[in-house]
RNA sequence: GGGCGAUUAGCUCAGUCGGUUAGAGCGCUUCUCUGAUAAGGAAGAGGUCCCAGGUUCGAAUCCUGGAUCGCCCA
């Protein structure tokens, strides 16, 4: 905020102090001026005292100085307070002198500080070590008292500018400008804080910090870095809980007080009526506040009377753990013991979880309150959570209007598609830049692939008739490659939920599930359709079981699709709510698997990328495919062939061992271990390396043989671990290549292949027709092909594929006339097919 | 003013022990696949890794200072 900053005058017998505030109300109240010892001052030509170095900012460059002396030559100092309506006598011996303070800097200012004794934390501080009374002439309502008399019943903010004006008259104002700066405000009403020193209640935490470190280390935090930063860093300063609060409502403060200024603290409803015959059925005020009771003190025949204060509501949120149980009258409510059966059960909690910003709330309350009663934390476990900006990263805020409604995107992308946006978008601490369509994409690309995979097992196990009893997960060893590395991923993707929900990392949990769902959906399913049509036994027990412990997996994250999955698929339980979570299974986990087919996949790739580059499409079958690959690598790929073959379209795999047999090498060196090697020589060995001859040195290091480079006159030696040989592409094969890899397409198309290609071209024609007739999937037809000779020939020679593919349970190949067919004609490598289906 | 955190493609975010061509998704362009999919696959365009110093053979990454934003405290 913006606050009128004033440079005032006060005069003494060694000259003019300037001293400098921003909040120029709290002039009238000024008892004294601190000054840091240590630092120079400079008594000017013109009679003012300021800081030396912030002389030239005050009055210029050319400033003349007539003195120069430290700060604490002008200790004792006496001088003119500004206003006069509280005289120093009420203050002190002290008051209106120049006293030593550690808080004065040179940064800003004038290097003399205003002090009022009731108004900030150094002012307090710095009175109390000189005796110096807070007198505070300002009203709880923040306007000035009768004291004050030309600005009595004015708020104070508002005399600012009085206050500027009545200073200027009387000549000691130096100067005045607008200064911008930060100021706490309220957070209800959003209007400036005024801060003045008043009599509390506290509880001395500080003599406990110990206690409070050590519990904080008992505490697991996420995200870690709050553990000994934000939160440990408020523990290290710990200064005394401010307890009691002047309002009316709120948990009363159980001090009773006689007028001989003895003290009684009540520790439970009991106790009060045993001191004063009154149970209380209500404890709050009005009715604890007429509750009285003679004096506990010796010789004392007053009556005591509670305090009107209540306590600090984060008392009460830090005492849930205990008032949960302490406010029943059945315990007299008194706080638990340690022996009670049902408090221990339920004491320390596992986790608990608020935001970021209850670090000085929330989560101090309920540990400060645990360690005062037991010396331990309440709470074993804290997530934090960061806020929810909007999409422009501004918090939101009602009165600024960027909100948005919950039930807005409730409606729009339901419950499951809210929690798991919130769950794996981001780290909860780290905030969200919230936005529906952000929403929409959780939903598009986790939530619809979840649902339509399991769309895809309801559909072809009601087409097949698979009933739930007749499932049973044959052994590992009973079920091919393609089952097996499905059941492992899942194992997989159980171990790391697991190990990541019990780390309170759900982010991390969450991306490992759609990781899974992701190769679930578009390489298990993709690859197994086939199997799933005919109803195979292990393919459809295998997807059922995924799909049963997915939805376990899935419970926390999703609890609304997880149920309909799991009620529908197995029904042992009631609810997947009532199941316990998926357990890591022994033996189920194939590494070796799961890299041959991340192997075999990234061959795949590889060659979908080489045919893209030759414009060659998919549905033309291709003889070879020359892969480069040796070693594990190739067994890996041996071991898939099928997969590879299939999702290529190739007839056959050829291997080549090194990647120059399928073109020219380059070799680079590998900074990794060369580096640490060669140190300051590195770029020199760089330099060496792509002057070798890459064929050769390829050569040499396939025959295990150490390659040799020149570097600064010495000969070194490099193996094949130093160097890494990757590949130039060839003129005549279409080559990808990434690195090591590379995958070449053999590109010369017969009339064998060709026709094969065309035959499935049909099959694709059909199969569209098919849909746009709205059959469903199991439906037979019958179909009647026309068109040009050499299509029709092709779909001949494969017409058991043909009609196998389609579920045609008969071909004829004759004239189609217009009404007749089934769709328009369709377009084959520049050909003309024309068809026409009816259902069986 | 102090403490803590953040800053990477138009947007949302990854980026391991510091390793030389910084990635993914969305969106855009062009293909492709489809007997579940609003889906999948390939290619292209898109980068001052907030800025400036420093350490190092080598920095998005480590150190120092600064900027901006957020939270807490004054």
């Amino acid at each position: 905020m913006v606050d009128p900053s004033a440079y005032v005058i006060l005069p003494s017998e060694r000259g003019k102090l300037v001293v400098w505030t921003t909040t120029p109300w709290t002039l009238v109240s000024n008892a004294a001026v601190a000054v840091d010892p240590e630092l120079t001052y400079v008594l000017t030509g013109d009679g003012y005292i300021v800081a030396e170095a912030l002389a030239p900012t005050l009055f210029g460059e050319q400033v003349q100085v007539a003195e120069r002396f430290p700060g604490a030559a002008l200790v004792g100092l006496r001088y003119q307070p500004p206003f006069d309506f509280i005289p120093g006598s009420e203050y002190g011996e002290r008051a209106h002198t120049v006293l030593a303070a550690d808080f004065v800097t040179a940064q800003d200012g004038t290097g003399l500080v205003h002090t009022a004794i009731a108004f900030g934390e150094d002012d307090f501080r710095l009175g109390q070590a000189n005796g110096l009374a807070p007198i505070n002439p300002v009203m709880p309502d923040g306007t000035y008292g009768p004291r004050i008399t030309p600005w009595a019943g004015i708020g104070v903010k508002a005399a600012d500018p009085l206050i500027l004006a009545d200073l200027e008259r009387r000549g000691l104002l130096l100067r005045s400008e607008p200064y911008e700066h930060s100021y706490p405000h309220c957070w209800r009403c959003n209007t400036a804080l005024l801060y003045y020193a008043k009599p509390s209640w506290y509880i001395a935490t500080s003599q406990i910090k110990d206690q409070l470190l050590a519990a904080n280390e008992t505490i697991g935090w996420q995200p870690p870095h709050v553990k000994h930063g934000r939160f440990g860093n408020w523990l290290e300063g710990n200064v005394d809980w401010a307890l009691s609060r002047e309002r009316y409502w709120g948990t009363p403060l159980p001090v009773w007080r006689c007028p001989a200024g003895h003290l009684h603290v009540v520790g439970s409803l009991t106790e009060l009526e045993q001191l004063s015959g009154t149970l209380l059925e209500d404890p709050h005020r009005p009715f604890v506040d007429d509750v009285s009771f003679a004096c506990q003190a010796d010789g004392c025949a007053e009556m005591m009377r509670r305090v009107p204060d209540v306590i600090d509501v984060w008392f009460d949120s830090g005492s849930m753990p205990f008032a949960s149980y302490g406010a029943m009258p059945s315990r007299g409510g008194a706080a638990p013991a340690r022996a009670d059966a049902e408090f221990e059960a339920h004491f320390p909690a596992d986790y608990i979880c608020e935001a970021l910003d209850q670090t000085r709330g929330w989560f101090y309350s309920m540990l400060a309150v645990s360690t005062l009663l037991f010396g331990e934390s309440s709470y074993r476990n804290v997530l934090c959570l960061g806020l929810i900006l909007d999409e422009q990263g501004q918090k939101m805020s009602k009165s600024k209007g960027n909100i948005v409604e919950p039930w807005a995107v409730l409606d729009t992308h339901g419950a499951d598609a809210f929690r798991w946006y919130f769950f794996t978008s981001k780290y909860p601490w780290d905030g969200y830049r919230f936005s529906m369509e952000a929403i929409g994409e959780a939903v598009r690309q986790f939530l619809l692939t979840v649902w339509n995979t399991y769309g895809f097992y309801v559909l072809y196990a009601n087409a097949n008739g698979v009933s739930r009893e007749s499932l049973s997960l044959p052994e590992p060893s009973e079920l091919g490659e393609l089952d097996r590395w499905a059941l492992s991923r899942l194992a997989a993707t159980v171990e790391t939920v697991t190990l990541g929900l019990d780390a309170f990392d759900a982010t991390g949990s969450g991306r490992a599930i759609a990781a899974f769902v992701d190769e679930l959906s578009n390489w298990y399913v993709r690859r197994s359709r086939r199997r799933f049509w005919d109803g195979e036994p292990a393919a459809m027990a295998t997807l059922h079981h995924i799909l049963v412990t997915l939805s376990k997996l899935l419970a926390p994250f999703t609890p609304f699709i997880a149920d309909e999955i799991y009620c529908n698929l197995s029904g042992e339980e009631p609810s997947v709510h009532l199941c316990d979570f998926p357990a890591v299974e022994a033996g189920v986990r194939d590494e070796d698997l799961d890299d041959a087919m991340d192997v075999a996949r990234e061959t795949v790739r590889l060659g979908l990328a080489a045919r893209a580059q030759a414009k060659v499409k998919l549905r033309q079958p291709l003889r070879a495919a020359v892969v480069v690959a040796a070693g594990v690598e190739r067994e890996a790929i041996v071991r898939l062939a099928e997969i590879v073959r299939d999702e290529l379209n190739v007839r056959e795999l050829r291997f080549v061992s090194e990647a120059d047999e399928l073109g020219e090498v380059e070799v680079k060196p590998n900074y990794r271990t060369l580096g640490p090697r060669f140190g300051a020589a590195m770029p020199m060995v760089a330099a060496a390396v792509a002057g070798l001859d890459a064929d050769r040195a390829a050569r040499a290091l396939r025959a295990g043989e150490p390659v040799h480079v020149d570097v600064g006159g010495g000969e070194h030696a490099l193996g094949a671990e130093d160097l890494l040989v990757s590949m130039r592409p060839l003129a005549g094969y279409q080559v990808e290549r990434e690195g090591s890899h590379a995958v070449a397409l053999e590109l010369e198309i017969d009339d064998g292949l060709r026709a094969e290609g065309w035959a499935r071209e049909i099959v694709h024609a059909v199969q569209a027709a098919r849909r746009a007739a709205g059959l469903e999937v199991s439906d037979r037809i019958a179909l009647t092909l026309d068109g040009a000779a050499e299509l029709l020939a092709a779909a001949r020679e494969h017409e058991r594929y043909l009609a196998g593919e389609v579920l045609a349970v008969s071909v004829i190949y004759g004239p189609v006339s217009e009404d007749e067919a089934t769709g328009g004609p369709v377009t084959i490598d520049g050909l003309t097919l024309q068809l026409a289906l009816v259902k069986a």
